[in-house]
DNA sequence: AACGTCAATAACTATACAGTAATATAGTCA
DNA sequence: TGACTATATTACTGTATAGTTATTGACGTT
């Protein structure tokens, strides 16, 4: 990718700040599960929107919002053939970013379990049930770095 | 990462459909800018609420709260030392993630600057001004694949 | 103990946005 | 031309959330 001797810059800590706006509206667009699942349905190919309504079963409009936003961020492209509009994949860097969110929640996930399992040999206790007092303002104080 | 025989699920396409709102709350954490202006003053170390509410010129409240929901996804730690409350970096993916993020933006907008390029030898008129008539729904037809 | 500082929370407001229902438009076919 | 289909858009509603202000609680110092 890129490597025609110029570079534009690509650490998010070189950024400059008025660009973090752009980064945060990538995210965004990734981070309602109609549209995860309208990507992952494109996965497997081209894909027009009466067949995406229909597999993902919710409304044809909202369907066509949903896509037109991953459009506008240039997540997917759109060809028109007839009156159907075909969307695909644009950029398959989604793939990366969601594998990587993937794995991280499946580590998470793995260290809970882990967790969990120190507390069960002992009894069947459940683990953490530790009810908060509601109503009151109950500052954190030390239980800190358990993830 | 994870080397040890049993591998959980990865790849989005192989996610159960009730793991896609996890992933969405993963990306949902990072498309507030504020949160990654957080991110990015961790970049260079933990720091604690007090210095980060003044290094991003905001309220107190609104920091402590980003950090309490980068911290519940696990994002980043807390660590207390006296009144004070240091956080740091506690998942070095989110760099990964903003790394890519931004290089893809860097590529659409060196796409755009090409683009516009395209359009200025000719005259100076500026690019792509065709005024959209309000009140009428435009329905798009064949001006596809543009990114 | 009394006070000051730091951080987390609660209550509130304003805004953004997902979803729906209705409608408009482009293309197709009779 | 007139249905018919597929898609995009509009107007609307409900919900979520960013930000503010005020408060609470924990810790440290005197």
């Amino acid at each position: 990718m890129r490597t025609d001797g110029r570079r534009l810059c690509k650490k998010l800590n070189q950024l400059d700040p008025l660009a973090l706006p752009h980064v945060a509206a990538y995210f965004q667009a990734l981070s309602e599960p109609l549209r995860l699942r309208i990507l992952n349905e494109l996965r497997s190919g081209p894909r027009n929107v009466n067949e995406l309504t229909a597999r993902l079963d919710c409304s044809q409009a909202n369907v066509s919002k949903h896509l037109g936003v991953l459009a506008r961020l240039g997540f997917v492209a759109r060809h028109a053939r007839g009156t159907a509009a075909y969307y695909r994949i644009a950029d398959e860097v989604v793939y990366d970013l969601c594998d990587l969110v993937c794995d991280r929640i499946a580590l998470r996930l793995q260290h809970h379990v882990e967790t969990l399992r120190a507390f069960r040999p002992k009894a069947e206790r459940p683990a953490r049930a530790a009810a908060r007092k509601p109503g009151k303002t109950a500052r954190r104080t030390a239980e800190d770095d358990l993830p």
